[in-house]
DNA sequence: GTTTCTATGGTCCAAAGCGTATGGTATGAA
DNA sequence: TTCATACCATACGCTTTGGACCATAGAAAC
């Protein structure tokens, strides 16, 4: 019923984010199904490293296909695939926390962008993108507080970090915006 | 010299990202050629939308196709290609600013993709990465000030509120990352 | 005046990533 | 039995990516 790959060239296998996302996953949860990744993800992790639940169905079985996840498939039904770490998996995963990624966060953020050109915008569409933001980033700040809140028996857990960072950035820019619809520059 | 398209389905044209970057900068800058956008872009608007050199070049190419930009061909030499804003191209910029995009921005940071699976990680590794990242950010305070320092007489415009705000992120991180240095969690 | 060096300027393309359309399967209600 | 609705999974076309590679100009060296 197990069906492994040959533990063939591991060492050859291009590792992206999402391989670590979907590695990690595992490795906190115990043995998942796509599906479970993805439901735990669109939850947590999601949040600083979005993409698309597809992936998440490809990417296991391309690890599984190098021997760092090991497959096993449901006989009836809808045929589930059950993903577990492998001892590779498990290597692979402590290999990567060995050097810090060395880099700092991409941000795309298309308010940002027309703030940049908001030199052609009048000042009531600046302060309309403004309030704007500024909703959307009290709406943000309400569901992490919300995730926090559910949590509460794990606050100051590492886990728990990345939350805490997200809550600050978002603070930071409800602050920035308010700043921005309070006194919008002239020009 | 002038090459206009047939100022075709303006409509149909899928606008992204780079399609406004383009505009607008030329917006901005006044006619320009590609080399010129991707330098420009490199001390600017590359903080908060990263994206290939390469797409400068078929970008506007692209928008001349649609009648968004005019191109205008240098005769001898490099051939280099000037772009200017049509008025299409004006309009089509114009509409961007009638709705502010209604999202927050999208973040992909490695390090805290490494931080939500920390538990695997020894509490040497973890202020490692938190250490890591404080020197990374510190430099990128370092860069975003030079660049304001450089702006003085800009200060408090239009122009200038993208920095400020990248300032005010970077300041939140490398808050976050001390605390973290200075307070690492157990697990 | 020819070679060489370097900074400038531009193109290409294979591979990765993206998002969505679509199509099955289980469950419970009508 | 059937319908409706979650649940679960895959396929596929399109865009984006990033970096390799090429080409030109101008200056310096000889």
């Amino acid at each position: 019923m197990s069906k492994h790959a040959s533990p063939c060239d591991a060492a050859a296998i291009r590792l992206s984010p999402v391989s670590y996302l979907v590695m990690g996953l595992i490795g906190l949860r115990g043995p998942s199904t796509p599906y479970e990744l993805k439901r735990a993800a669109g939850r947590s992790v999601n949040y600083f490293w979005p993409f698309p639940h597809s992936q998440l169905y490809g990417e296991p079985e391309r690890l599984a296909a190098f021997g760092l996840l090991a497959q096993e498939q449901e006989e009836g039904g809808r045929h589930r695939k059950m993903y577990s770490l492998t001892e590779a998996g498990r290597k692979a995963l402590d290999d990567w926390f060995l050097s810090p990624p060395g880099e700092v966060f991409e941000m795309r953020d298309m308010a940002v962008l027309q703030l940049f050109f908001s030199e052609f915008m009048s000042r009531e569409q600046l302060v309309a993108l403004a309030a704007d933001q500024m909703r959307l980033y009290r709406e943000r700040l309400a569901v992490l507080e919300a995730i926090a809140a559910q949590n509460v028996e794990r606050e100051g857990t590492r886990r728990m970090a990345p939350l805490d960072l997200g809550l600050r950035m978002a603070r930071t820019c409800l602050e920035f915006w308010s700043d921005m619809a309070a006194h919008p520059p002239e020009a």
